[in-house]
DNA sequence: ATAGGGTTAG
Protein backbone atom coordinates (compact mmCIF):
# COMPACT_ATOMS: atom_id res chain seq x y z
CA UNK A 1 0.00 0.00 0.00
CA UNK A 2 2.62 2.35 0.90
CA UNK A 3 4.33 1.90 -2.98
CA UNK A 4 0.96 3.26 -4.06
CA UNK A 5 1.14 6.32 -2.22
CA UNK A 6 4.59 6.74 -2.54
CA UNK A 7 4.55 6.33 -6.57
CA UNK A 8 1.26 8.83 -6.72
CA UNK A 9 3.02 11.33 -4.95
CA UNK A 10 6.13 11.64 -6.91
CA UNK A 11 3.69 11.22 -10.20
CA UNK A 12 1.60 14.52 -8.79
CA UNK A 13 4.29 16.40 -6.94
CA UNK A 14 3.84 19.43 -9.27
CA UNK A 15 -0.24 19.57 -8.96
CA UNK A 16 -1.20 21.43 -5.45
CA UNK A 17 -5.10 19.61 -5.87
CA UNK A 18 -3.49 16.13 -6.04
CA UNK A 19 -1.36 16.36 -3.46
CA UNK A 20 -4.08 17.39 -1.09
CA UNK A 21 -6.43 14.58 -2.28
CA UNK A 22 -3.68 11.83 -1.53
CA UNK A 23 -2.81 13.22 1.90
CA UNK A 24 -6.45 13.20 2.42
CA UNK A 25 -6.52 9.51 1.29
CA UNK A 26 -3.69 9.07 3.39
CA UNK A 27 -5.56 10.18 6.37
CA UNK A 28 -8.86 8.55 5.95
CA UNK A 29 -7.11 5.01 4.94
CA UNK A 30 -6.38 5.18 8.78
CA UNK A 31 -2.88 4.55 7.99
CA UNK A 32 -2.40 7.25 10.80
CA UNK A 33 -4.03 5.55 13.33
CA UNK A 34 -2.37 2.17 13.27
CA UNK A 35 -0.64 1.67 17.35
CA UNK A 36 2.93 1.09 16.86
CA UNK A 37 4.74 4.33 14.44
CA UNK A 38 7.38 2.52 12.15
CA UNK A 39 9.68 3.18 9.46
CA UNK A 40 6.68 2.91 6.91
CA UNK A 41 5.06 5.83 8.42
CA UNK A 42 8.38 8.03 8.55
CA UNK A 43 8.62 7.67 5.09
CA UNK A 44 5.00 8.40 4.56
CA UNK A 45 5.92 11.60 6.25
CA UNK A 46 9.16 12.13 3.96
CA UNK A 47 7.16 11.98 0.86
CA UNK A 48 4.63 14.43 1.88
CA UNK A 49 7.15 16.82 2.60
CA UNK A 50 8.81 16.57 -0.01
CA UNK A 51 5.77 16.83 -2.09
CA UNK A 52 4.32 20.21 -0.81
CA UNK A 53 7.89 21.54 -0.87
CA UNK A 54 8.28 20.54 -4.23
CA UNK A 55 5.03 21.67 -5.81
CA UNK A 56 5.20 25.10 -7.91
CA UNK A 57 2.01 27.17 -7.68
CA UNK A 58 2.52 29.01 -4.23
CA UNK A 59 -1.07 30.13 -4.58
CA UNK A 60 -2.87 27.48 -2.35
CA UNK A 61 0.34 26.19 -0.93
CA UNK A 62 0.43 27.12 2.70
CA UNK A 63 4.33 28.14 3.23
CA UNK A 64 4.96 26.29 6.13
CA UNK A 65 3.30 23.12 5.64
CA UNK A 66 6.58 20.81 5.61
CA UNK A 67 7.18 22.02 8.77
CA UNK A 68 3.82 21.40 10.11
CA UNK A 69 3.99 17.97 8.94
CA UNK A 70 7.11 17.25 10.50
CA UNK A 71 5.66 18.54 13.91
CA UNK A 72 2.51 15.79 13.26
CA UNK A 73 5.38 13.45 12.25
CA UNK A 74 6.73 14.01 16.25
CA UNK A 75 3.61 14.29 17.99
CA UNK A 76 2.23 10.81 16.14
CA UNK A 77 5.29 8.98 17.55
CA UNK A 78 6.97 8.28 14.80
CA UNK A 79 11.28 8.75 14.04
CA UNK A 80 12.43 11.52 11.62
CA UNK A 81 15.02 10.00 9.85
CA UNK A 82 18.16 11.01 7.86
CA UNK A 83 15.98 11.85 4.60
CA UNK A 84 13.70 14.45 6.35
CA UNK A 85 15.78 16.91 7.30
CA UNK A 86 17.17 17.70 4.00
CA UNK A 87 14.02 18.63 2.71
CA UNK A 88 13.25 20.24 5.99
CA UNK A 89 15.85 22.56 5.50
CA UNK A 90 14.89 23.42 2.19
CA UNK A 91 11.62 24.40 3.21
CA UNK A 92 13.70 26.91 5.80
CA UNK A 93 14.95 28.58 3.57
CA UNK A 94 13.22 31.68 4.88
CA UNK A 95 13.24 31.26 8.49
CA UNK A 96 16.47 32.27 10.36
CA UNK A 97 14.86 30.72 13.68
CA UNK A 98 13.20 26.94 12.47
CA UNK A 99 15.99 26.10 10.61
CA UNK A 100 18.52 26.51 13.30
CA UNK A 101 16.20 24.89 15.63
CA UNK A 102 15.98 21.76 13.04
CA UNK A 103 20.11 22.14 13.26
CA UNK A 104 19.64 21.65 16.64
CA UNK A 105 17.64 18.78 16.63
CA UNK A 106 19.71 16.99 13.86
CA UNK A 107 22.81 17.55 16.48
CA UNK A 108 20.72 15.78 19.42
CA UNK A 109 19.52 13.36 17.30
CA UNK A 110 23.41 12.17 16.15
CA UNK A 111 22.92 13.02 12.44
CA UNK A 112 26.55 14.96 12.78
CA UNK A 113 27.93 12.56 10.04
CA UNK A 114 25.73 12.60 7.11
CA UNK A 115 26.81 14.12 3.91
CA UNK A 116 23.01 14.97 2.71
CA UNK A 117 21.72 17.36 5.71
CA UNK A 118 25.65 18.85 5.94
CA UNK A 119 25.05 19.71 2.35
CA UNK A 120 21.68 21.30 3.34
CA UNK A 121 23.18 23.16 6.16
CA UNK A 122 25.80 24.58 4.42
CA UNK A 123 23.22 25.83 1.74
CA UNK A 124 20.87 27.26 4.50
CA UNK A 125 23.19 29.12 6.33
CA UNK A 126 24.61 29.95 2.93
CA UNK A 127 21.11 31.85 2.04
CA UNK A 128 20.93 33.53 5.10
CA UNK A 129 24.30 35.29 4.27
CA UNK A 130 25.87 33.50 7.86
CA UNK A 131 28.62 32.29 5.59
CA UNK A 132 30.90 31.68 8.61
CA UNK A 133 28.75 29.12 10.08
CA UNK A 134 28.20 27.19 6.73
CA UNK A 135 32.04 26.94 6.35
CA UNK A 136 32.13 25.59 10.01
CA UNK A 137 29.59 23.04 8.83
CA UNK A 138 31.71 22.05 6.11
CA UNK A 139 34.54 21.82 8.16
CA UNK A 140 33.41 19.74 10.12
CA UNK A 141 32.78 17.05 8.51
CA UNK A 142 34.72 14.11 8.03
CA UNK A 143 34.62 13.34 4.51
CA UNK A 144 32.96 16.16 2.38
CA UNK A 145 31.16 14.38 -0.95
CA UNK A 146 30.96 16.10 -4.14
CA UNK A 147 27.60 17.95 -3.66
CA UNK A 148 28.87 19.05 -0.28
CA UNK A 149 32.42 20.55 -1.95
CA UNK A 150 29.76 22.53 -4.75
CA UNK A 151 27.79 23.70 -1.73
CA UNK A 152 31.25 25.43 -0.02
CA UNK A 153 32.46 26.51 -3.43
CA UNK A 154 29.13 28.42 -4.04
CA UNK A 155 29.81 29.91 -0.61
CA UNK A 156 32.92 31.01 -1.45
CA UNK A 157 31.80 32.40 -4.22
CA UNK A 158 28.96 34.66 -2.29
CA UNK A 159 31.45 35.51 -0.34
CA UNK A 160 33.36 37.25 -2.97
CA UNK A 161 36.43 35.53 -2.27
CA UNK A 162 36.99 34.08 -5.93
CA UNK A 163 40.52 33.80 -5.25
CA UNK A 164 39.70 31.06 -2.63
CA UNK A 165 37.27 29.79 -3.98
CA UNK A 166 39.27 29.39 -7.57
CA UNK A 167 41.77 27.51 -5.61
CA UNK A 168 39.41 25.65 -3.75
CA UNK A 169 37.72 24.29 -7.30
CA UNK A 170 41.04 23.60 -8.05
CA UNK A 171 42.26 21.28 -5.94
CA UNK A 172 38.71 19.42 -5.96
CA UNK A 173 39.59 15.82 -6.55
CA UNK A 174 36.50 14.89 -8.65
CA UNK A 175 34.72 17.80 -10.22
CA UNK A 176 31.05 17.37 -12.05
CA UNK A 177 28.92 19.41 -13.87
CA UNK A 178 27.73 21.55 -10.79
CA UNK A 179 31.04 22.46 -9.86
CA UNK A 180 32.12 23.62 -13.50
CA UNK A 181 28.69 25.99 -13.67
CA UNK A 182 29.34 27.43 -9.76
CA UNK A 183 32.75 28.15 -10.93
CA UNK A 184 31.53 30.14 -13.99
CA UNK A 185 28.37 31.40 -12.31
CA UNK A 186 30.66 32.97 -9.21
CA UNK A 187 33.21 34.64 -11.89
CA UNK A 188 30.31 36.06 -13.85
CA UNK A 189 28.18 37.59 -10.39
CA UNK A 190 31.80 39.02 -8.93
CA UNK A 191 31.98 41.17 -11.96
CA UNK A 192 35.02 38.11 -13.28
CA UNK A 193 32.74 38.17 -16.71
CA UNK A 194 35.83 37.10 -18.83
CA UNK A 195 37.17 34.53 -16.47
CA UNK A 196 33.69 33.02 -16.53
CA UNK A 197 33.83 33.10 -20.12
CA UNK A 198 37.21 31.32 -20.29
CA UNK A 199 36.42 28.63 -17.73
CA UNK A 200 33.20 27.90 -20.36
CA UNK A 201 35.86 27.47 -23.25
CA UNK A 202 37.82 25.68 -21.25
CA UNK A 203 35.18 23.20 -20.24
CA UNK A 204 34.18 22.60 -23.76
CA UNK A 205 37.63 21.78 -25.01
CA UNK A 206 38.96 19.83 -22.05
CA UNK A 207 35.70 18.15 -20.92
CA UNK A 208 37.59 17.27 -17.81
CA UNK A 209 37.13 13.58 -17.71
CA UNK A 210 38.48 10.85 -20.01
CA UNK A 211 35.62 8.54 -18.52
CA UNK A 212 32.76 10.84 -17.92
CA UNK A 213 32.59 13.59 -20.16
CA UNK A 214 31.49 16.38 -18.74
CA UNK A 215 29.11 18.41 -21.00
CA UNK A 216 27.55 22.25 -20.11
CA UNK A 217 24.01 21.97 -19.61
CA UNK A 218 20.82 24.70 -19.16
CA UNK A 219 22.17 26.05 -15.26
CA UNK A 220 26.20 26.10 -17.68
CA UNK A 221 24.62 28.26 -20.27
CA UNK A 222 22.56 30.60 -18.15
CA UNK A 223 25.76 31.45 -16.30
CA UNK A 224 28.10 32.02 -19.21
CA UNK A 225 24.76 33.81 -21.10
CA UNK A 226 24.76 35.86 -18.09
CA UNK A 227 28.32 36.80 -18.57
CA UNK A 228 28.19 37.10 -21.81
CA UNK A 229 25.25 39.94 -21.28
CA UNK A 230 27.37 41.83 -18.78
CA UNK A 231 30.59 41.65 -20.93
CA UNK A 232 30.52 44.78 -23.46
CA UNK A 233 33.49 44.94 -25.70
CA UNK A 234 31.45 42.93 -28.50
CA UNK A 235 33.67 39.84 -27.19
CA UNK A 236 30.36 39.00 -25.11
CA UNK A 237 27.92 39.22 -28.20
CA UNK A 238 30.27 37.51 -30.38
CA UNK A 239 29.92 34.33 -27.83
CA UNK A 240 26.59 34.90 -26.56
CA UNK A 241 25.53 34.84 -30.27
CA UNK A 242 27.31 31.45 -30.76
CA UNK A 243 25.63 29.83 -28.14
CA UNK A 244 22.83 30.98 -29.52
CA UNK A 245 23.57 29.56 -33.09
CA UNK A 246 24.60 26.05 -30.94
CA UNK A 247 20.96 25.95 -29.79
CA UNK A 248 19.23 26.32 -32.73
CA UNK A 249 21.55 24.23 -34.72
CA UNK A 250 20.86 21.22 -31.85
CA UNK A 251 17.15 22.31 -31.84
CA UNK A 252 17.27 22.62 -27.88
CA UNK A 253 14.10 23.76 -26.45
CA UNK A 254 14.09 27.34 -25.54
CA UNK A 255 13.52 26.70 -22.09
CA UNK A 256 12.08 30.13 -20.14
CA UNK A 257 15.63 29.89 -18.34
CA UNK A 258 17.52 29.79 -21.70
CA UNK A 259 15.36 32.22 -23.23
CA UNK A 260 15.76 34.96 -20.47
CA UNK A 261 19.04 34.48 -20.08
CA UNK A 262 18.77 35.20 -24.64
CA UNK A 263 16.84 37.97 -24.23
CA UNK A 264 19.03 39.74 -21.79
CA UNK A 265 21.65 39.44 -24.02
CA UNK A 266 20.45 40.53 -26.95
CA UNK A 267 18.75 43.46 -24.81
CA UNK A 268 22.05 44.27 -22.77
CA UNK A 269 23.88 44.76 -26.79
CA UNK A 270 21.14 46.70 -28.00
CA UNK A 271 19.69 44.14 -30.61
CA UNK A 272 15.77 44.17 -29.75
CA UNK A 273 14.37 42.22 -33.10
CA UNK A 274 16.38 39.32 -31.63
CA UNK A 275 14.59 39.74 -27.98
CA UNK A 276 11.44 40.05 -29.58
CA UNK A 277 12.01 36.65 -31.90
CA UNK A 278 12.94 35.22 -28.92
CA UNK A 279 10.53 35.91 -26.64
CA UNK A 280 7.99 34.97 -29.14
CA UNK A 281 9.70 31.56 -29.36
CA UNK A 282 9.72 30.98 -25.69
CA UNK A 283 6.57 28.73 -24.85
CA UNK A 284 6.42 28.97 -21.25
CA UNK A 285 7.05 32.55 -20.39
CA UNK A 286 7.26 33.25 -16.74
CA UNK A 287 7.60 36.75 -14.63
CA UNK A 288 11.45 36.69 -15.29
CA UNK A 289 11.04 36.25 -19.38
CA UNK A 290 8.39 39.30 -19.33
CA UNK A 291 10.88 41.39 -16.67
CA UNK A 292 14.09 40.99 -19.22
CA UNK A 293 11.57 41.80 -22.03
CA UNK A 294 9.95 44.61 -20.54
CA UNK A 295 13.27 45.82 -19.49
CA UNK A 296 15.15 45.54 -22.97
CA UNK A 297 12.76 47.42 -24.68
CA UNK A 298 12.68 50.48 -21.69
CA UNK A 299 16.59 50.74 -22.23
CA UNK A 300 16.59 50.76 -26.14
CA UNK A 301 14.09 53.29 -27.11
CA UNK A 302 11.16 51.11 -27.01
CA UNK A 303 9.60 52.71 -24.08
CA UNK A 304 5.98 52.47 -25.49
CA UNK A 305 6.21 48.90 -26.31
CA UNK A 306 7.38 48.35 -23.13
CA UNK A 307 4.67 49.57 -21.31
CA UNK A 308 2.10 47.59 -23.93
CA UNK A 309 3.93 44.79 -22.50
CA UNK A 310 3.51 45.64 -19.43
CA UNK A 311 -0.39 45.33 -19.96
CA UNK A 312 -0.10 42.23 -22.11
CA UNK A 313 1.77 40.66 -19.59
CA UNK A 314 -1.04 41.01 -16.63
CA UNK A 315 -3.89 39.82 -19.12
CA UNK A 316 -2.28 36.88 -19.48
CA UNK A 317 -2.30 36.16 -15.95
CA UNK A 318 1.45 36.83 -15.48
CA UNK A 319 1.70 38.62 -11.89
CA UNK A 320 4.15 41.43 -11.77
CA UNK A 321 6.66 41.78 -8.80
CA UNK A 322 9.02 44.35 -7.99
CA UNK A 323 11.71 43.86 -10.86
CA UNK A 324 8.79 43.91 -13.48
CA UNK A 325 7.33 47.65 -11.72
CA UNK A 326 11.41 48.85 -12.14
CA UNK A 327 11.23 48.16 -15.87
CA UNK A 328 8.06 49.92 -16.09
CA UNK A 329 9.21 53.17 -14.06
CA UNK A 330 12.08 52.66 -16.28
CA UNK A 331 10.15 53.22 -19.17
CA UNK A 332 8.38 55.70 -17.65
CA UNK A 333 11.79 57.72 -17.09
CA UNK A 334 13.20 57.62 -20.25
CA UNK A 335 10.27 58.21 -22.09
CA UNK A 336 9.46 61.67 -20.19
CA UNK A 337 6.09 59.84 -18.82
CA UNK A 338 6.09 61.62 -14.94
CA UNK A 339 2.30 61.01 -14.59
CA UNK A 340 2.43 57.98 -15.99
CA UNK A 341 5.38 56.59 -13.64
CA UNK A 342 3.69 58.35 -10.89
CA UNK A 343 0.65 56.58 -11.11
CA UNK A 344 2.27 53.45 -11.69
CA UNK A 345 4.63 53.95 -8.14
CA UNK A 346 1.48 54.82 -6.45
CA UNK A 347 -0.31 51.17 -7.90
CA UNK A 348 2.78 49.46 -6.74
CA UNK A 349 0.98 49.37 -2.80
CA UNK A 350 -2.53 50.02 -4.01
CA UNK A 351 -2.99 47.33 -7.05
CA UNK A 352 0.09 45.23 -6.69
CA UNK A 353 0.96 44.61 -3.00
CA UNK A 354 4.49 45.52 -3.20
CA UNK A 355 6.44 47.93 -1.11
CA UNK A 356 8.86 49.92 -2.98
CA UNK A 357 12.52 49.11 -2.64
CA UNK A 358 14.98 51.70 -2.96
CA UNK A 359 15.47 50.90 -6.47
CA UNK A 360 12.16 52.22 -7.26
CA UNK A 361 13.05 55.21 -5.17
CA UNK A 362 15.88 56.09 -7.55
CA UNK A 363 13.73 55.25 -10.54
CA UNK A 364 11.21 58.00 -9.56
CA UNK A 365 14.20 60.63 -8.53
CA UNK A 366 15.28 59.99 -11.55
CA UNK A 367 11.99 60.16 -13.48
CA UNK A 368 11.43 64.05 -11.85
CA UNK A 369 15.12 64.61 -12.32
CA UNK A 370 15.37 63.87 -16.11
CA UNK A 371 12.07 66.02 -16.91
CA UNK A 372 13.98 68.87 -14.82
CA UNK A 373 11.69 68.81 -11.87
CA UNK A 374 14.59 68.74 -9.89
CA UNK A 375 12.85 70.11 -6.26
CA UNK A 376 10.29 67.58 -6.95
CA UNK A 377 12.70 65.09 -7.04
CA UNK A 378 14.60 66.91 -4.28
CA UNK A 379 11.15 66.33 -2.09
CA UNK A 380 10.55 62.95 -2.98
CA UNK A 381 13.96 62.00 -1.42
CA UNK A 382 12.66 64.01 1.69
CA UNK A 383 9.37 62.19 1.53
CA UNK A 384 11.09 58.72 1.47
CA UNK A 385 10.48 55.93 4.52
CA UNK A 386 13.91 55.20 4.91
CA UNK A 387 17.14 57.27 4.43
CA UNK A 388 18.52 57.49 0.50
CA UNK A 389 21.48 55.90 0.02
CA UNK A 390 24.09 56.68 -3.05
CA UNK A 391 22.27 55.00 -6.04
CA UNK A 392 19.39 57.78 -5.23
CA UNK A 393 21.79 60.87 -4.53
CA UNK A 394 23.01 59.95 -7.24
CA UNK A 395 20.65 59.72 -9.66
CA UNK A 396 19.41 63.37 -8.60
CA UNK A 397 23.29 64.31 -9.04
CA UNK A 398 23.25 63.27 -12.38
CA UNK A 399 20.18 65.35 -13.11
CA UNK A 400 21.58 68.04 -11.70
CA UNK A 401 24.14 67.99 -13.95
CA UNK A 402 22.60 67.28 -16.99
CA UNK A 403 20.33 70.87 -16.38
CA UNK A 404 23.27 72.53 -14.78
CA UNK A 405 21.48 73.45 -11.43
CA UNK A 406 25.23 74.14 -9.65
CA UNK A 407 23.20 74.88 -6.31
CA UNK A 408 21.46 71.89 -5.65
CA UNK A 409 24.20 70.25 -7.16
CA UNK A 410 26.71 71.50 -4.62
CA UNK A 411 24.36 69.83 -2.17
CA UNK A 412 23.97 66.49 -3.64
CA UNK A 413 27.54 66.19 -4.19
CA UNK A 414 28.62 67.05 -0.17
CA UNK A 415 25.88 64.31 0.67
CA UNK A 416 27.46 61.69 -2.03
CA UNK A 417 31.06 62.85 -1.02
CA UNK A 418 29.94 61.95 2.94
CA UNK A 419 28.70 58.49 2.02
CA UNK A 420 31.31 57.47 -0.76
CA UNK A 421 34.43 59.51 -0.13
CA UNK A 422 36.84 56.59 -2.04
CA UNK A 423 35.03 57.09 -4.70
CA UNK A 424 36.79 59.30 -7.27
CA UNK A 425 33.69 60.06 -9.61
CA UNK A 426 31.80 62.56 -7.35
CA UNK A 427 34.34 64.61 -6.83
CA UNK A 428 35.15 64.58 -10.49
CA UNK A 429 31.16 65.43 -11.62
CA UNK A 430 30.71 67.85 -8.53
CA UNK A 431 34.33 69.59 -9.79
CA UNK A 432 32.77 69.84 -13.68
CA UNK A 433 29.13 71.03 -12.50
CA UNK A 434 31.41 73.89 -10.37
CA UNK A 435 33.29 74.25 -13.77
CA UNK A 436 30.36 75.48 -15.76
CA UNK A 437 28.48 77.30 -13.60
CA UNK A 438 32.27 79.46 -13.20
CA UNK A 439 32.64 78.99 -9.21
CA UNK A 440 36.59 78.28 -9.65
CA UNK A 441 37.24 78.37 -6.22
CA UNK A 442 34.89 74.99 -5.79
CA UNK A 443 36.90 73.89 -8.57
CA UNK A 444 40.22 74.08 -6.39
CA UNK A 445 39.07 72.98 -3.31
CA UNK A 446 37.71 69.72 -4.96
CA UNK A 447 41.21 69.28 -6.28
CA UNK A 448 42.24 69.64 -3.12
CA UNK A 449 39.55 67.45 -1.30
CA UNK A 450 40.01 64.97 -3.79
CA UNK A 451 43.91 64.58 -3.06
CA UNK A 452 43.36 64.65 0.45
CA UNK A 453 41.16 61.82 1.45
CA UNK A 454 43.10 59.48 -1.48
CA UNK A 455 39.95 58.83 -3.76
CA UNK A 456 40.72 57.15 -7.08
CA UNK A 457 39.53 57.43 -10.34
CA UNK A 458 38.31 54.12 -10.98
CA UNK A 459 36.33 52.65 -13.31
CA UNK A 460 33.66 50.68 -11.72
CA UNK A 461 32.21 50.75 -8.00
CA UNK A 462 34.72 50.59 -5.13
CA UNK A 463 32.78 48.14 -3.51
CA UNK A 464 33.39 45.44 -5.69
CA UNK A 465 36.22 43.74 -4.14
CA UNK A 466 39.30 44.09 -5.24
CA UNK A 467 40.70 40.44 -4.70
CA UNK A 468 37.71 38.89 -7.23
CA UNK A 469 39.05 41.38 -9.91
CA UNK A 470 42.83 41.88 -9.05
CA UNK A 471 45.18 39.03 -9.28
CA UNK A 472 42.84 36.32 -10.83
CA UNK A 473 45.00 33.05 -11.02
CA UNK A 474 42.71 31.75 -13.76
CA UNK A 475 44.53 34.03 -16.09
CA UNK A 476 47.95 31.89 -15.74
CA UNK A 477 45.71 28.61 -16.19
CA UNK A 478 43.58 29.31 -19.10
CA UNK A 479 43.91 28.47 -22.83
C1' DA B 1 9.93 2.89 -1.27
C1' DT B 2 11.66 8.60 1.15
C1' DA B 3 16.84 13.22 0.98
C1' DG B 4 21.31 17.37 -0.61
C1' DG B 5 24.74 20.95 -4.43
C1' DG B 6 25.03 24.72 -9.67
C1' DT B 7 20.81 28.52 -13.64
C1' DT B 8 16.98 33.81 -15.63
C1' DA B 9 14.73 39.48 -14.95
C1' DG B 10 17.31 44.95 -11.33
Amino acid sequence: MMHLFVSLLQKHFTEPTKILQIHALLITSGFFLLPNPNQSHTIAFNCLIQSYLRQRTPKPKPPDAPLRLFLQLLSFGAQPNHHTFPSLLKSSSSSPLIGTSIHGQTLRRGFVLDDFIGCSLIKFYAQLGRFLDAKKVFDEMPHPDLASCNAMLDVLCACHDMGAAYKFFQSMSIRDIASWTTMINGFSKNGSYSSAIQLFRRLIHEGENVFAKIRPNEATFVSVLSACASLGDREGLAVGTEIHAHFIQRQIHLTAFLGTALIDLYGKHGHLYSCENIFKAIIQKEVCTWNAMISALACNGGEENALQMFDRMQSDGVVPNHITLLAVLTACSHAGLVDLGVQHFEAMVSKYGLTPLMKHYGCMVDLFGRAGLLHKAMNFIMQMPFEADESVWGALFGSCKLHGNAELGAYVGQKLLNLEPWYGGWYKTLRNIYAEAGRWQNVVEMRENMNLTGAKMVAGKSYVNSTCTAGNPIQHHLI
